[in-house]
DNA sequence: AATTTAAGTGTGTAAATAACACGTTCAAAT
DNA sequence: ATTTGAACGTGTTATTTACACACTTAAATT
């Protein structure tokens, strides 16, 4: 315990450190469906494989700071949805030394982020279906980070994050199809999402998505802002 | 990043070290309704104040051990519920030295654990309807505790390991309502928990309860798994 | 014997969810 | 010019689940 001395003050010195590093699972999405960002090890150990982004934690900073920092610096992505996960300790995770390393997650819009992730060679978006085998436990943090995706896109609107700004009713469906994993009936879901009023329907139509255009909707932020304080509790 | 010296091999020796340090929040449940166990610090800083139990992480433990070693050593206690929570990370959320604290819950039922706490003198028991002011950011871990095991309850059996292993179906709905903070429909109640399937009626009754004796019940875990195996969902 | 206390039980109604079908539009191919 | 196929957009019914609600009984207390 903490009072190991008996004296007064609490003596932290003789007490074991530790690193500290932050991973971040950065899922997207685009017509292939949900996808996760990876990067490629330059260094050793595990050189070579694939690997969720991470770093250390510094002296000076939170974990969420941590967490921004180093999705920024990997990725030169900004001002993006993150969320804490889990912190993963087994004592020989990493092989070097131990490290405690707290998991994120973060979701981004492939489509309007191109820019940024292009610079990066050496990450790849790989399909949810089609991962490969990652290093550390780092394939255990992805599958907690799935799961809880799966929920709070059911009862948080994190959903949009993934999407563009406009977006069509079939890409919402197909983003959720994708991330809870099955098939969903196409009138039960506008009538379902219609009936949560938190969208706005435009009149602008993407006439790219098939021949007959689909109208495009956005997600009226202020207006689900005001319905949560009325009481109101998103659930899809 | 982890690669900054360009070098093949990682050198992880100029990143920062920091304590981390296992907080557990503890809850309890008897006729008074859900409490959590406190204790009282020795110990400066914040010496004489109410704090949640807690310890520092050795390197060559996992969390899980650490939270399960800490709450042993504290209270004797021993094979019990527990969960991570959240790590909590605020540059000087303790104004000795950087800390990151990783929370854990534990669940526990009182009556049949006195004989370990009674010989903690400085931990009290405190409903959760009467706090005291915590130190540092216990405040924030209690919050989130409470959430999540609010969440925890509607959705998996845990409730079962705050109540002794025969309860009535009184106690089960006053731990809930307790738990959720809110009244509960009686028959509801009932059909509710009957319609799960999970519950053994024993041939017994509970007769320190009331006048005319109340069925008690067992939770039946083989039954639940079973369940779950077939696809089976606890929802209260 | 009368009163009090908590236990135990069943039914009807409303709300939410799930199932389900078809006509329209337009681009591309023939 | 016609056909074909792909995706869009919409409404009703059936089923399931959630909720609201009242009285009787056993036992203890007075």
């Amino acid at each position: 315990m903490r009072n190991k001395s008996g004296m007064e003050l609490n003596d932290y010195s003789t007490e074991d450190k530790v690193l500290l590093a932050v991973d971040c699972i950065i899922f997207g999405f685009d017509k292939e469906g949900l996808k996760v960002l990876l990067i490629k090890r330059d260094f050793e150990p595990e050189k070579g494989k694939w690997s969720l982004i991470g770093g250390f934690l510094k002296k000076e900073e939170t974990l969420d700071q941590a967490a921004v920092r180093i999705l920024n610096h990997l990725t030169g992505l900004d001002n993006i949805f993150m969320e804490q996960l889990y912190s993963f300790s087994m004592v020989d995770r990493d092989p070097v030394e131990r490290t405690i390393s707290v998991a994120y997650y973060a979701l981004i819009d492939i489509a309007s982020h191109d820019k940024e992730l292009i610079q990066q060679n050496s990450a790849h978006w790989f399909k949810i279906k089609e991962m490969p085998k990652l290093i550390f436990d780092h394939d255990q943090m992805l599958t907690k980070a799935i799961a809880r995706l799966q929920r709070r896109a059911k009862n948080k609107p994190i959903g949009f994050e993934l999407l563009p700004v406009k977006f069509t009713m079939r890409q919402l469906q197909e983003l959720y199809e994708s991330i809870l994993d099955k098939e969903l009936d196409k009138r039960n879901f506008v009538t379902k999402v219609n009936g949560l009023d938190i969208l706005v329907k435009l009149d602008e139509k993407n006439m790219k998505v098939s021949r007959k255009g689909a109208y495009l909707f956005q997600f009226d932020k202020k207006k689900y802002d005001q319905k949560v304080l009325e009481g109101f509790s998103f659930k899809i």
